[in-house]
DNA sequence: AAAGTATTTGACACAGCGTCAAGAACGTGG
DNA sequence: CCACGTTCTTGACGCTGTGTCAAATACTTT
């Protein structure tokens, strides 16, 4: 066999830079093959479809990501915990300059568009298996806390909510930018969490 | 002066159709044209680009939307009109089928990405403008209701968060497409919001 | 009726996606 | 140590989509 001239990571990661810059719509792989110093043929040969490329970059960042929320909610108390946890999620869509906004958000609005096409399908499952994955972590330190009396309503509910919430800064994120406005509403909604009375 | 062949509204109807049930970069002038039985050339002379299209578009359906959302604001107790009005947001992007999912959202997350070009930031102004509107009419809906005694908490923090959790929802029908979930945060938010105690 | 003006039409240039055949580089078996 | 086969690379091609332009067209106005 001949061996392949480029490093499979390395293009990677420089794919899902571009494509969370650009959009995965507004990336071409002609600018990643230049910015990887790869012929766009050996792209393809080497991945498939620009589809393929995109989820293969985005699971190496879809864990990556989930490692570092689960250690913010790792630790301290419920309020604690939420609070890195909206922290980091804020942060993450604020990375970059100009921001990149949130991945997942984005790519679910752009790509969940088309009717019936396989590939979208696929990448849709991929952005939807994370954002339950992370509820699940949501629910989880709820769960545990509910266990410590930490905290007295639904972890199942309350996950859900706090997910949505997350997945609402990531939208209003695009269309205001301003940060100090996100991390007030999250504050309020953990704000609203916690003081939940029964149920 | 000769006379234009087709009705400017009639286009901008079946291109906003087009545009909510692909997206709007995945749905080409030639579609349109297709559909509106009108030549590619005469859709650039009468409306100058694909953005522009899609922005009279858009701002026809904005219009549109933001008087349904008012009715629905306008009755009853306000648990009655919040929930007529996340009601009438839910409706609204299962609209369709399939469904389409919700076009401010979509067109914030597919066009607030590119960086720098002109034409996204007019587009990203138009669906902030929207989301801002409905925004204050949930505000005043609910300052309303503080006058009344109908309501105890921060009209202006609440507004927000409930447009957060409607921006959320948009995104979790993408991923999930589950009408029944979305209608259990739904209500489970305004659950949160008025049983809010103090601020 | 003739002139003027806006619309339509079709051709063009350009960029992006995906495919293919041909060439190149490396491991492996004789 | 050399020839073979496998895999990667390269460049050309077809297709679709966007946007532009000049020429042809059809209507209104004088």
């Amino acid at each position: 066999m001949r061996p392949r001239e480029f490093d499979h990571d390395d293009v990677l990661r420089i794919a899902f830079d571009q494509f969370w810059r650009k959009g995965v719509r507004g990336t071409s792989l002609s600018d990643i093959a230049r910015d990887a110093g790869v012929q766009r043929g050996s792209l393809y040969n080497a991945f498939g479809s620009k589809e393929a490329l995109f989820l293969q970059a985005y699971e190496r960042y879809a864990g990556d990501y989930l490692l570092a929320l689960q250690k913010a909610l790792g630790t301290g108390s419920l309020r604690k915990r939420l609070t890195a946890f909206f922290d980091l999620t804020i942060t993450n869509f604020r990375s970059g300059s100009p921001p990149r906004g949130c991945p997942t958000t984005r790519g679910l609005m752009e790509l969940g568009a088309a009717e019936g096409e396989g590939l979208d399908e696929a990448a849709r499952q991929a952005f939807a298996s994370l954002v339950s994955r992370i509820t699940a972590l949501v629910q989880d330190t709820l769960s545990a806390a509910a266990k410590r009396g930490e905290f007295n309503g639904n972890p199942a509910a309350a996950a859900l909510h706090i997910i949505t919430v997350t997945r609402g800064l990531a939208v209003l994120e695009r269309a205001y930018g301003d940060e100090v406005q996100l991390r007030k509403i999250a504050s309020h909604t953990i704000d609203l969490v916690l003081d939940k009375k029964g149920s």
